[in-house]
DNA sequence: CTCGATGTGCAACCGAAGGTAGCAGTTTTT
DNA sequence: AAAAACTGCTACCTTCGGTTGCACATCGAG
């Protein structure tokens, strides 16, 4: 159920430092690890295992010029990881949703022992 | 810019097992840790941890009864969390339509080689 | 061409987190 | 009272995020 194979998706995802590579990478189109390692908290070489794990999942890809190496995100791939986070975020929704109308009906129904909770 | 005060949901929801771990929670109402234990590929003392974290993320709260200990998701909590994820994946795709819109630009008119460096 | 500067990759190392197994404490049940 | 069922805690292993240091490649100036 929760297992969908967008679970590499969701893991390479899920890491906020991670994160923060692709969220500098969809601003910014094509640039170098040193390029992004000046952006954010964390060293290069922690940028460079990001980018690799990031390049696994299928979210970026790169390219060689010169001395330097361009990462670039992949459009599908990235579109297919917010489809699975808008998609989990609809069904928590609507759990939450059932949850909230089951939570009323019982409070409605003071039959048994009338408790607040919450 | 990524780095918002719902960092700490976003890594507590970031983990699959845990994530699993809450659909669990959001699809049945308050359970156990040993209920879950027995619907998940881990031990219970690994539930036990994803629940602690959790917990402290304020996701879910915890109620004591006889010898067991039920959990229950944190509608409000939760719902910040859905916020997240949505507001996350607005952002990407309407920065991959741009990133789409550059891509048939440039490739329409290959005249000129500027970059932005921030 | 040579030398320094810049960008990258690799390996070793450290601390935190996910996962497991084992044992002790408590409540339920018989 | 004793066995069963849940929970909590500790110890331990492995993986991961992060850093440091060093070697390799490329670019640019002299």
């Amino acid at each position: 159920m929760t297992a969908t194979p967008d679970d590499e998706l969701w893991s390479a995802i899920g890491d906020p430092s991670r994160c923060q590579v692709l969220d500098l990478l969809v601003s910014h189109g094509e640039v170098s690890a040193s390029w992004l390692a000046e952006r954010v908290p964390f060293s290069r070489q922690a940028v460079s295992k990001h980018l690799a794990v990031l390049e696994r999942s299928g979210l970026i890809g790169r390219r060689k010029q010169g001395r330097e190496v361009l990462y670039q995100v992949q459009p599908g791939r990235l579109d297919q990881a917010t489809r699975a986070m808008t998609g989990r975020a609809a069904l928590w929704d609507q759990r939450l949703a059932v949850i909230k109308r089951l939570a009323e009906a019982t409070h409605a129904a003071t039959k048994e022992n009338s408790r607040n909770d919450e």
